[in-house]
DNA sequence: ACACGATATCTGTTAGAACAGAGAAATTGC
DNA sequence: GCAATTTCTCTGTTCTAACAGATATCGTGT
């Protein structure tokens, strides 16, 4: 029965390249999180609160507007809001309303906040040479070059961004 | 003094080669997540739920253990039971017992699940082809090549499987 | 047969994410 | 100056995910 036998087909090899490498990409994402989450976990946070204290500790200055942080993160998502009340709630960041434009409000790191992703600095390098340090600086060159050209085409496009 | 600025700024983006791939990998990810779920949406079932159908559909047969659909899902999770719950609210699967053991819950497609999956596997097709096609192919198969490779650390090692 | 540990799944609870609509403030055009 | 529109953020609701503990079944050894 050749229905069966494309069904095995099916089982262990891909129908399109596009595929696998959809796959591929994405569960690699996923252990890279997971790795991720758990180091921070210990420490209080999550991936999203960790990545909101690094674009707020990198823009810096007078502070991030929410907007903007729902933008940047690396798992974007419309609801900063929440994310926030919980880093105020931890002690670690505070709102404060643009004087200029009172609709924004400016997010920033609390003397707290900065000693925790100071604390986590080192762990977070380590962690990175943990989950990739075993590939040579070509192949992440390589990787960064694919992944950019990947995000490329018009499907995967932002509509306002990038 | 806009040196130090942007040796900030620089620092707090790419200090090392391995973060700005994970990045990369995670961001590409995301995006490629994302224009599934747009697709699955406006059929009624999520990435998570497709998913399991796949499985279920690849393996075939007398159906799979939720145990193995668990360890075989692009994103897995801990609590397929929930996911098959709404599979058999949706009609799209059943549950049985297996009969020479009874702890293991064996999940089946439905003819309703299986013309859901017939109807969508075009459209996933031409999916992956807007999502991955503008890349050649040895460019698809430097990424399979290296997220496999990528996935090698110990660190991103599962510890049953793979 | 019975106790023991292991395996596989389920349930209850809690926390987190997603979506739509509302509210406040600024910008534009008249 | 005022209404309309846009922008930015918040709130309410609903759904989904995650973690821990409970239940049921099997295999093993005595």
């Amino acid at each position: 029965m050749p229905k069966l036998a494309e069904e095995l087909r099916k089982r262990h090899q891909f129908a399109l390249p596009e595929q696998e490498a959809t796959l591929n990409i994405v569960r690699t994402a996923m252990r890279l999180i997971e790795v991720a989450e758990r180091l921070l976990k210990p420490h209080g946070i999550s991936g999203p609160l960790y990545n909101i204290l690094r674009i707020v500790r990198g823009v810096g200055g007078e502070g991030v507007p929410s907007g903007e942080i729902g933008v940047q993160m690396v798992t974007p998502t419309p609801d900063v809001t929440r994310l926030v009340d919980r880093l105020e709630r931890l002690g670690l960041a505070t709102r404060h309303r643009k004087e200029c434009d009172r609709r924004v409000v400016l997010v920033r790191l609390t003397a707290k906040g900065r000693r925790l992703l100071t604390k986590l600095d080192p762990l977070i390098e380590q962690m990175h040479r943990d989950s990739l340090g075993h590939l040579s600086p070509g192949e992440l060159n390589a990787i960064n070059e694919l992944m950019v050209r990947a995000r490329d085409a018009p499907a995967l496009r932002k509509p306002t961004n990038e």
